[in-house]
DNA sequence: GCTGATAATTAGGCATACCTAAATTACAGT
DNA sequence: ACTGTAATTTAGGTATGCCTAATTATCAGC
């Protein structure tokens, strides 16, 4: 069990989470590693006598069960982090991934275990992302990216991405973050900006199709309430 | 800067606080790793534009300026934690050093200066170690091994080595642990046992010289009241 | 000053996890 | 079926940091 190994693990179920198979490609551009590695790390994490994923020549990757478990098991490490990180040592909310990134690695079942106690066994992340149970299974919720709302409808923000702490900063000056009702009042052509209201207030904000790339709500009734 | 490097400036530290240089065998025995490897490592340390140590064949190694800066500051981490796992988490002091070990090279300058205010920075660890500063100093401090202490006399602990778990719950289970006095009434012939008064208890215990070479004090009047 | 034990170093390898460059495979379009 | 491009794999290589076995240096005792 290396960092490298379980660094795999994780990028390979993100990847699966949208579109079954995790290709080498994607993984690699992910992990901000040469294709030609991806390779050779696929090769040994389907080869073992109990193999971590099931990989076959130019078809990608997917996870066995045990590797499932796995990933499953450093994102509650990595989403049980930035929990804490936010709650209990008063970090901001673009600044937990990059420590909890390192930390997943380090801490041990009790650290988790004390965390997890002491945070009263959270659901979320500070980023509204679903935290892994400890028997290795997670919560199912659905939800779609915030492109896909067809506009005049309202939403509410479920959780945001928190790869990028810059984005992470632009949506906190904006109001946006779980829990915060939106309405798509319009969407310019060609991809172009949406049009949309945060929470309670009237005003209209512009965001780039990037930045909403990043967000994922659940679509909600003209009131607010959640439809789901 | 990686792990293992971060653990050999640490272990030349500790060796160099008793004893002026540190040897490749004490390095070696320390790290539990084959004294070859060791010899590599010592080259690498010292050749590089801004050395970690001063190294000379069948010399031992010497931190530099900057080595000690480093080690301290690894040091630092370490005895933090130790203090944040144990009065944060809830961790026994048998149970933190392990952790500490991986966790030191994991945190951030961040997650130090975090800890450090939550716990109103700490002087000494749960072990009675002092933790150096942020600047890269560390407080000195006259202490001696309660082995050393003359028969009759009284002492403080002052701390104990954190690296046997087991001696800890046994040092636990005795009531001997930082700020305790002792009152050293006889010493077996031979290296033979001591025996110990602990706090304001009458009763006397027999202390193996394997554990009392662990625990060092500072005398104390017979009253009781610090002499240093 | 020689000798033998001990400590330390050198020599040669191994595993992990990356890399670049070259070769191969897959597959979409004709 | 053919062909070109893009994706992927293979081949060969590097840096860390460890190992064992063989060699050499140091030093204490005679
Ligand atoms: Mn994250
Ligand atoms: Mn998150
Ligand atoms: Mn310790
Ligand atoms: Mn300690």
């Amino acid at each position: 069990m290396t960092e490298a190994i379980d660094d795999y693990l994780k990028t390979i179920y993100e990847l699966e989470e949208d579109g079954g198979r995790a290709s080498t490609a994607s993984i690699a551009k992910h992990l901000e590693i040469a294709p030609a590695s991806v390779t050779g790390m696929l090769k040994k994490l389907s080869e073992k006598d109990q193999p971590w994923i099931a990989y076959e020549k130019h078809q990608g990757a997917k996870l066995t069960g045990r590797g499932r478990k796995r990933a499953l098991e450093i994102i509650r490490h990595h989403r049980l982090l930035e929990k804490f990180l936010h709650d209990s040592l008063g970090y901001r909310w673009d600044e937990v991934h990059d420590e909890a990134e390192k930390l997943e690695h380090a801490i041990s079942e009790r650290f988790e275990d004390r965390i997890a106690e002491q945070l009263g066994d959270p659901i979320e992340d500070p980023h509204g992302h679903l935290i892994p149970r400890k028997d290795g299974t997670i919560p199912e919720r659905s939800q779609q990216g915030l492109l896909e709302l067809p506009v005049g409808y309202s939403a509410l923000v479920l959780c945001v991405s928190d790869r990028d702490p810059e984005i992470l900063r632009y949506l906190s000056s904006l109001g946006i973050r779980p829990g915060v009702g939106l309405r798509l009042v319009e969407k310019g052509p060609f991809d172009g900006p949406l049009m949309l209201q945060v929470g309670s207030d009237e005003k209209v904000h512009a965001l780039g199709v990037k930045v909403c790339a990043e967000i994922q709500v659940t679509m909600s009734t003209k009131d607010g309430s959640a439809d789901d």
